[in-house]
DNA sequence: GTAGCTGCAAACTCTTTGCAACTCT
DNA sequence: AGAGTTGCAAAGAGTTTGCAGCTAC
């Protein structure tokens, strides 16, 4: 039984057929999947599975913090698994996605939150580059 | 004339009476209005207006960067007038957005981006925080 | 047994678009 | 005059939902 299939139980879900196939899906996506992704490599396992299913899924899952929803200005959502905090910079030329973590940014957040009077609670980071030629 | 109107005229738009308006309306709003805010005050100007009209007018202002499209996670698009460069802070409890500008933090990201071989061209962040109450 | 979950299809929200009429320049 | 712009209504994309049947617990 994966970690997220513990985390879902334990969160009080039932764990049918459907959900177990979709975060396997998740568990095994090293990219950002879009609901349409999930749900094209939910059915390649089983195929009767609706995408009104991976949609409750989803939002289930982004509920419990499971999962990060992420909007790339495309006018759609992807997800990930919350695994370890990290954020994006997207090649605006290949549309890759390339993750990073950096410390002193991250002290930064809350410093600045702090200096509005807030507690920070979430943020979101995404960079937008084009990769530097050789020359 | 309006800064917005020359900025318009100067990238070849028509400064139709319905653009006229939909600056105006820009220009004089304080806030992050979604495209249904600024349709309701344009219409409060000229009640003749058009959504699809409103929707065009920001497609185009998008895209001549006189404006920025923010997504705050909520499933539609919110503009503000692209005057000086600063970040946000969501006030959870309230929605609420607070607008920041840190110096350390944009040297840091062009960092950030240069490390992982690539020139930053765009950048978005977004704190979401609740507020610190006196005890 | 039953509360919760599913697939289906219809509905909903936000946004875009084809078209004929109109209007800036 | 002519290219660009508009309003309208229809269509499109993405997402949610009501319902009857099914399933994990």
């Amino acid at each position: 039984m994966s970690d997220l299939e513990h985390k879902c139980t334990a969160a009080g879900l039932k764990m049918t057929e459907q959900r177990r196939v979709i975060l396997q899906v998740l568990d095994t996506s090293e990219d950002h999947p879009s609901v349409e992704d999930v749900y094209e490599r939910a059915k390649g396992i089983d195929s009767s599975i609706s995408i009104a299913t991976v949609y409750r899924t989803l939002n289930l899952l982004d509920e419990l913090d499971l999962v990060i929803r992420h909007e790339f200005q495309e006018g759609y959502s992807r997800y990930e698994v919350n695994w370890d905090h990290h954020h994006h910079l997207v090649d605006l030329e290949t549309g890759e996605v390339i993750e990073f973590q950096n410390e002193e940014l991250e002290e930064i957040k809350v410093k600045i939150a702090r200096e509005l009077g807030y507690e920070l609670v979430d943020h979101r980071l995404e960079l937008y580059g084009k990769k530097i030629k050789k020359s």
